[in-house]
DNA sequence: ACGTATTTTTAGCCTAATCTAAAAATATGT
DNA sequence: ACATATTTTTAGATTAGGCTAAAAATACGT
């Protein structure tokens, strides 16, 4: 049996383990949750009791296969839990993530399996992040940053760095949703901001930090 | 802030005062909990302290205004969410109930109101309960068990008192579900048994242990 | 109405998860 | 390489929720 709790503290520290760049310590696991190193701790070892985790001390952590497993499962529920709630119930995507935060809890396989077939089985849930499948495989597609395209060039919409309702909303307010068509006319040397054509034929201008956090797929 | 364990013990007295029988006393608490009478008395302080339950020593328990208001709430969160699973996921009858006990611990008005949309504002859930509206408003309507019916006459099945699994898969495999028309056509003196006529023209005998547990409601 | 049975509460203990403050280990800068 | 800074762990306390066993209150049968 596997506590909410533990469940997500497997969630963060594969998110930051993915990242890659910062090890999965201490500290890094307390900011992601939220709470106190002493408290991390504590579960890193209650965690490592179950085999969840590879943990020595003072030296980070890194998820077994299961604890790998486990995590994997609960970013499937979440994702499809935020594909359902916008799909079917009409939220908006700066909505759907702190309910997708509490259904993601509801155990049974069977309900995941079945919520999945009622959506068509998503490979991508509304942010763009990949929903891997029932055995944990996860699906990929080539994007870059808007910011790292070349002036001239188009691409579709297809994730976002940030999830922040902040700039979730803002994107909302600029007409620019998963799947709008960008083009990049013009780059600003002075402050790297960008003059972007909106699939509406509007021309906008784009700071570098949006440029930052937002994923293109270039066509073919 | 009202805990899971806070609602479960909530939703418990609701269930208990609702029958009208029992008194909502520290053992059947305690029973509809599976839990230990002790464990019970503890929590009643602490209800009575958040003012949901009118508590007096060794006198019992009654909702107050605010304790009925939230058990309602949740009481139609787990009926919406069974609709939810029988309908749109396509799971059995017997399948919902544990299910939609972890669903309906999720919070968000927002979400109960557009599940409730969603679903085309369900009156009725899977089993024939009632779904209070988001103000709280039961919906009635005219039913009596079978084995209350005059032979001769006949009804369409509107709701099960038995929720048991057993139960309902001895329905399934009679073919009865809810909105099925049946039709009694003698009641045998000697054990009370009930020879009925199904939808589909068969007739089948039913115990009257079964008759006690199915609502009908006769037309016109 | 009085002794017995039942119900309910109290008392004391347990676990999971959290916190703060202090100690220990590791990392870093000159 | 050594003093200082940072990170991590330990220690001890807290809260919610639950348990068992014993005590107290209430109910019941004759």
């Amino acid at each position: 049996m596997i506590s909410h709790a533990e469940e997500n503290y497997l969630k963060a520290i594969f998110k930051i383990s993915e990242k890659g760049t910062r090890s999965a310590n201490t500290n890094a696991i307390a900011a992601e949750m939220q709470t106190t190193a002493a408290s991390v701790t504590d579960m890193l070892k209650r965690l490592a009791e179950k085999n969840l985790i590879d943990y020595e001390k003072y030296r980070g952590v890194q998820l077994t296969g299961e604890g790998n497993r486990v995590a994997t499962a609960l970013i499937r529920k979440h994702r499809l839990w935020e594909v359902f709630l916008m799909e079917k119930l009409g939220f908006a995507w700066d909505e759907v993530h702190d309910l997708a935060e509490q259904l993601e809890h509801v155990q049974g396989d069977k309900l995941v399996d079945r919520l999945d077939t009622f959506l068509g089985h998503p490979k991508f849930d509304p942010h763009g992040d990949p929903i891997p499948d029932a055995q944990g495989r996860w699906s990929f597609r080539p994007q870059i940053l808007l910011s790292a395209l070349q002036p001239g060039n188009s691409g579709a919409v297809t994730g976002v760095d940030d999830h922040s309702a902040a700039f979730l909303q803002y994107l909302d307010q600029l007409g620019i949703s998963l799947g709008a068509r960008l083009e990049l006319l013009e780059r600003i040397s002075f402050d790297q901001s960008m003059r972007v054509r909106t699939p509406d034929g509007r021309e906008i201008t784009l700071s570098d930090k949006v440029g930052q956090n937002l994923y293109l797929t270039v066509e073919g």
